[in-house]
RNA sequence: GCGGGAAUGGCGGAAUGGUAGACGCGAUGGUCUCAAACACCAUUGGCUGCAAGGUCGUGCGAGUUCGAGUCUCGCUUCCCGCACCA
């Protein structure tokens, strides 16, 4: 019998369908397993080829450990906010949550295609006012709360409100803005109403905050700092510009420290970790304060890493932006000062980083004095000094800085060495903390080790400064001026925002419409006619940024219908956190760091179990397309075919000559003479008519013979160069004076297969993409590709074997590159199950490879294979035996038992497809068709090819499905051989392999071995130092 | 510049310190076919040899080891991330 993959994979999922096959329930004995996809953005261009990578992978692991006895969660779900669906309605009118579903039931045939095991009963989406009622929800508790550091977590803010009652801030530490000021109960309780809210927002773990944020004028919205790459929006690579704005924030910064050591309790790729580490940029230092020369109020605060360094300090540089600068800034000085922080403004951020290497700024006239030896030094202003790190203020140290030795450099500031172990400091700085340092006070002798803590110590004794930790990382934009998006469950009355109440939850994106900002500039929920709070209070219109609702899902997944809470107690209890995470590193900052601090947040609530959702993470690499390319001949290209085809080959009698291009030439040469005719040659388009009549008159001034021969004739005849050389051969035999066809030519351009592009220059050749669908083994279709409008008109020069070659290149799947390759056209060509072992097959789920479509057809042929050991050849009929199996056949299936559970378990599904071929082909040639070796292998392929597995599995008598089926047990003895064989090395270099009885103990081994006829040779008499046997392995005989 | 990762046939890739190249693609030859496609069989790292075999071979150079693709040190190249972060 056929295997025919479309009959019974469709006829399977109906029945799981039907069945409820992957129902998962909250209440089980099983112990859990919970294994998560990051849930995809329903995007209206659909899945290619690349992106079930994941879900497949997950999908093998969630099923083996189904059939393992685990009670597995393995949802799907939508983060169905976004951009994309936006911009959209923009162009379009219409709803984005009309697109929105139309993609997602795209999604969702596709998906289904591929015969996951997702409880679709659980389906989320973050744009369902269901769901998005608990992220509001969970912003409202962030807004509710405070993080205490004493108590290190999130603490009610009305605990705050009676700390602040009794004593003021005094002996509160807690995260909140740098600009807090210190106030006892008095000056609390002296505050208005409003005055005292605009001062708790300062503690809020989310708040608004006028800030500079990254606008993007492109999509009408601010961008948070992971969304700009190299200046532009990452998605559609518009200009960003630094705008203040009145925008919602989280306190990120003060999860900081914890999202730093939460880290290491979990099992993530290492290159995450590093990304969220460098993101956060904790560094340790200290802060130390500059009193300024004749500013008796002023102090310029730096923050330093090397506070060893501070006596080498001979400059200070101010941000330009820096509060300080105007104030400091001496009347003589002030001109160019003020010039410089105008330049500085000017340059955008691209601009900057372009330049990083120019050193730039301008002396402000003022002194600071370094507090360790009262040395003055001057102030300088300079943009390499971010006015956004620490306090916009460096300490300069030339000798172990290469910015400053830069600076010093080129403002001829000194440069005082600090330690004897540095070098070259007329050369470059030299960072190093080794050796003893010098020319500083009261450190000198001393090692880094050594002076750092006295340093510390002294500073804060005379109270000038203090250890401090600083971040990189700033607090969170969470506001987007956008429609679709979760609306901010916020009113704001008399200027303080307050929350709506829980029980008006959720608050329902209004209609408007368009979705387009107002005339005044407000976002786009500005249109929405009368949504005011209780009809007086002007709702908050900006929404929610796209992380807010992925901060969160996971738990949604638990009990997704719940209407009570964003998920009973009980099925958080049991499901605890995930235990397998899988999706893209392009998520590493974004998603993965915000949703951790969202979980740290809900911890300290004591709403969830765990600090860290995900226990283990996996990164899947991209499925890169294979591009083809073909080569568009340009103007330049037929000269060089004249040359190299026509005039070279058949022509060297004559003396043929190409004549020179003058660059800049006014009066016209031709492209060809001959040394012994008077004839030329021009190569050149038919449509340059002007350009003909000059040559024409420029020929008969020259008293030259000329042949005018078009570019598209060429191309007509390219595969028959003899004919151009014929016009050629007329023209040279001739007396007339001018030749030039009549004949309207027919190509209007012409395409050069690739084997033959090699011979011409660069210059003369376009490269450009062709769809995939019409390359087969880099040949071009020919036929079907002068259907195409790319190819309208066109001519093709073939190869000597009458083909059309095309060059390739991996790169990104994308349309605009015509490399896309859907997985329908896959599954519906090979079969789900194909497909879904063709793309584990491929390599590492962890790495980066292209697809080769050609290689589905060895799996293909597996599966066929694979189905075939159950059918009788001639008849076939299904034909299984209950016949004992034997030993070589137990052993072909508990090898492949071992492998398969091995592999599964260390996620390494590729290794997992050879071993189901390997066994395959053995039992083929075993010709094996017995129950018992053939029903656990069955149950061993379920999780890759589901379908087959279940068809196979009923005709095999059972009425369940294979997935209720138990994961078949190894038995060791089965894996037992009679004869071990050894590989024989002499020295190190295999000689040869010697066959023993298994078990034999290894003084016998070495004896057998020793008789060896190949061995004897090999020694060739010399004497025998140490054999080494390592059992049931090898034997190395050192000589 | 800093950090992370990688480098194995024509290609995708295998290989608890123990026979390098499993498995598959592609290629070559053959069977089937009027033919093509499919399918099936065989060969397939380089050099050398009629053959048995020999010899070289996992980016480069050292080292540890009876034995190194694997471990250590030093380099080269590529990919990813971060980047005037004080």
């Amino acid at each position: 019998m056929e295997y025919n993959p479309r009959d019974i994979e469709q006829k399977w999922r109906i029945w799981w369908q039907e069945n409820q096959v992957y129902k998962v329930l909250n209440d089980s004995s099983k112990p859990k397993f919970y294994l998560l996809n990051m849930f995809p953005y329903p995007s209206g261009a659909g899945l290619h080829v690349g992106h079930p990578l994941g879900y497949i992978a997950s999908d093998i692991l969630a099923r083996y450990k189904r059939l393992r006895g685990y009670n597995v969660l393995n949802p799907m779900g939508y983060d169905s906010f976004g951009l994309p669906a936006e911009q959209y309605a923009i162009q379009t009118g219409q709803h984005p949550a009309v697109t929105t579903d139309q993609n997602i039931a795209t999604f969702r045939r596709q998906l289904d295609n591929i015969g996951f095991s997702f409880d679709w009963s659980r389906e989320v989406r973050t744009s369902d006012p269901s769901f998005y009622k608990w992220t509001q929800w969970i912003f409202m508790r962030l807004f509710e709360h405070y993080y205490d550091k004493t108590a290190d977590k999130a603490l009610p803010i009305k605990q705050l409100v009676q700390h602040f009652e009794q004593k003021g801030n005094a002996g509160i530490q807690a995260a909140c803005d740098e600009d807090t000021p210190s106030f006892s109960a008095a000056d609390w309780k002296a505050l208005s109403e409003k005055e005292q809210q605009e001062l708790l927002l300062k503690y809020r773990l989310t708040f608004p905050e006028e800030s500079f944020v990254n606008w993007c004028p492109g999509l009408g919205t601010v961008l948070s700092n992971d969304e700009v790459k190299d200046g532009v929006s990452e998605r559609g690579g518009f200009p960003v510009e630094r705008k203040r704005m009145k925008q919602w924030a989280m306190r990120i910064t003060a999860y900081a420290d914890r999202l730093l050591a939460g880290l290491d309790t979990v099992d993530w790729p290492e290159s995450i970790k590093e990304q969220q580490r460098n993101w956060i940029g904790r560094s340790q230092g200290a802060s130390v304060r500059f009193a300024v020369d004749g500013h008796p109020g002023a102090e310029i605060e730096v923050f330093t890493t090397r506070l060893d360094t501070i006596f080498g300090a001979t400059f200070m540089v101010l941000a330009p932006e820096h509060d300080l600068v105007a104030q400091l800034t001496t009347d003589a000085q002030r001109a160019e000062v003020e010039g410089y922080v105008r330049w500085a403004a000017s340059r955008s951020d691209i601009e900057r980083m372009a330049e990083t290497k120019k050193v730039t700024g301008a002396f402000t006239g003022a002194y600071a004095v370094n507090p360790f030896n009262d040395q003055k030094i001057p102030v300088y202003i300079a943009d390499y000094v971010l006015a956004g790190y620490g306090t916009g203020a460096v300490m300069a140290v030339p000798s172990g800085d290469q910015r400053d030795w830069n600076f010093a450099q080129h403002f001829k500031l000194p440069i005082i060495p600090i330690l004897d172990a540095q070098q070259n400091l007329d050369e470059a700085a030299d960072p190093t903390k080794e050796g003893r340092y010098v020319n500083s006070g009261f450190i000198n002798g001393l090692s880094y080790q050594e002076a750092m803590p006295r340093l510390i110590e002294w500073l804060e004794e005379k109270g000038l400064g203090q250890a401090k930790v600083q971040y990189k990382m700033r607090n969170a934009v969470f506001s987007r001026q956008r429609y679709w998006g979760e609306p901010v469950p916020v009113y704001w009355k008399d200027g303080v925002p307050c929350l709506i109440e829980e029980n008006e939850l959720p608050l329902l994106l209004p209609q408007v419409d368009k979705y387009l900002p107002t005339e005044t500039g407000e976002p786009p929920l500005g249109r929405a006619e009368g949504w005011k709070y209780r009809g007086q209070y002007e709702y908050e219109l900006s929404t929610m940024p796209g992380w807010a609702g992925s901060s969160w899902y996971f738990y949604r997944y638990m009990d997704p219908q719940n209407e009570q809470a964003f998920a009973s107690p009980e099925a958080i209890r049991y499901w605890q956190q995930v235990d397998f995470y899988i999706g893209g590193s392009e998520h590493a900052t974004g998603h993965l760091l915000y949703s951790r601090f969202w979980n740290h947040f809900m911890h300290d609530l004591g709403l969830v179990p765990e600090r860290e959702y995900a226990r283990k993470l996996v990164n899947q690499g991209m499925i890169q397309g294979r591009s083809s390319f073909v080569f568009r001949a340009r103007e330049h290209f037929y000269e060089e075919y004249v040359w190299i085809k026509v005039l070279q080959p058949f022509f060297t009698e004559f003396g043929p000559i190409q004549v020179p291009v003058s660059k800049a030439e006014e009066e016209y040469k031709y492209d060809f003479a001959f040394e012994s005719n008077d004839l030329v040659i021009e190569v050149v388009s038919y449509k340059q008519t002007d350009k003909i009549e000059r040559i024409r008159s420029a020929a008969a001034s020259d008293g030259k013979r000329l042949l005018v021969l078009f570019n598209e004739e060429l191309a007509d005849t390219i595969n028959e160069p003899e004919t151009t050389a014929e016009k050629i051969r007329r023209a040279l035999n001739s007396r007339e004076t001018f030749f030039m066809s009549n004949a309207q030519p027919k190509a209007e351009r012409l395409f050069v297969s690739h084997n033959l592009t090699s011979k011409y220059s660069p210059e003369s050749l376009t490269k450009l993409h062709v769809d995939i669908s019409l390359v087969d083994n880099d040949v071009l279709d020919v036929a079907r590709a002068a259907q195409l409008n790319q190819f309208a008109g066109a001519t093709f020069k073939l190869d000597a074997d009458g083909k059309f070659i095309c060059s390739s290149e991996v790169e990104k799947m994308s349309k605009s590159k015509f490399n896309v390759v859907n997985p329908d056209d896959m599954v519906e060509q090979y079969g789900a199950d194909c497909y879904r072992m063709y793309e584990m097959f491929l390599g590492p789920i962890e790495v980066a490879k292209p697809w080769d479509t050609k290689g589905i057809t060895g799996v293909s042929g597996f599966l066929r294979k694979f189905w075939g050991l159950f059918f009788d050849e001639k008849s076939g009929a299904f034909n299984v035996a209950d016949d004992e199996p034997t030993r070589d056949e137990l052993r072909a299936l508990h090898t492949a038992i071992k492998k398969v559970s091995d592999d599964i378990e260390r996620f390494s599904m590729n290794t997992c497809v050879s071993h189901f071929m390997i066994a395959t082909n053995e039992l083929r040639s075993l010709k094996c068709n017995k129950r018992a070796v053939l029903e656990p292998l069955v149950v061993l392929i379920a999780p890759f090819a589901p379908h087959v597995a279940e068809e196979l599995w009923h005709r095999l008598g059972h009425s369940d499905s294979v997935c209720a089926a138990q994961w078949p047990a190894l038995n060791e003895a089965h894996l037992v051989t009679d004869t071990v064989v050894y590989p024989v090395q002499i020295n190190g270099k295999l000689r040869g392999n010697v066959e023993v009885p298994a078990g034999t103990p290894a003084p016998e081994v070495e004896q057998m071995v020793l008789a060896q006829e190949f061995v004897q040779r090999n020694l060739g008499g010399g004497a025998v130092k140490k054999i080494i046997v390592v059992p049931g392995r090898i034997v190395n005989i050192v000589a």
